[in-house]
DNA sequence: GCCAACGTTGGC
DNA sequence: GCCAACGTTGGC
């Protein structure tokens, strides 16, 4: 696993409420802490590299969409709060010498003057396959194709 | 607050 | 290993 040189590109979902775009900002860096399923799980473990980019996705707010930019600084992070005994993301079943919560940290980039629309990337047919606008997609961390990422750099960041 | 889609759990 | 019940996500 993560032998790939190439660079990858993510997109990382936060309610803002709990941890924004600003929050990053202020903080630096982050460990992607809490998640609790398997496939985001396994995209973080086996597949994020250091320096992979990611669209940092405001979800259940007002505008959901991607709120701004941040890149991959760790990887193979024991996630801390799966031994927190009284957190809200403790797992009773994961061991310390086998933990089974692995993630990745990730430092601020950039914030969007405005946000880009969850609406306005679902109007473009060129992103209709994009993972993100499939129907029932829900996971909290998914894999962008290089296309995608560059396309809407390029359409969007000179407007926002 | 509703609800559809999806993931997880647990009995059998 | 199936599948029903339940919980969660997240847009609207």
């Amino acid at each position: 696993m993560k032998e790939k040189s190439t660079k990858n590109f993510w997109l990382l979902k936060s309610e803002p409420d709990a941890f924004s775009i600003d929050d990053l900002q202020k903080n630096k860096k982050e460990i992607w802490s809490g998640v609790r399923n398997y496939q985001a799980r396994n995209f973080m473990r086996d597949q994020m590299c250091l320096g992979d980019e990611c669209f940092f996705y405001h979800s259940s707010c007002d505008v959901p969409g991607i709120a701004g930019l941040c890149k991959v600084t760790k990887v193979n992070v024991v996630d801390p709060t799966q031994f927190e005994g009284k957190g809200e993301y403790f797992d009773p079943k994961s061991k310390i010498d086998n933990p089974s919560w692995i993630c990745v940290e990730v430092s601020f980039v950039e914030k969007f003057k405005n946000i880009i629309p969850l609406s306005v990337l679902r109007a473009d047919p060129k992103l209709s396959t994009m993972r993100l606008l499939q129907p029932g997609s829900r996971l909290s961390v998914q894999p962008v194709t290089e296309k995608e990422f560059t396309y809407i750099k390029n359409k969007f960041l000179p407007m926002v």
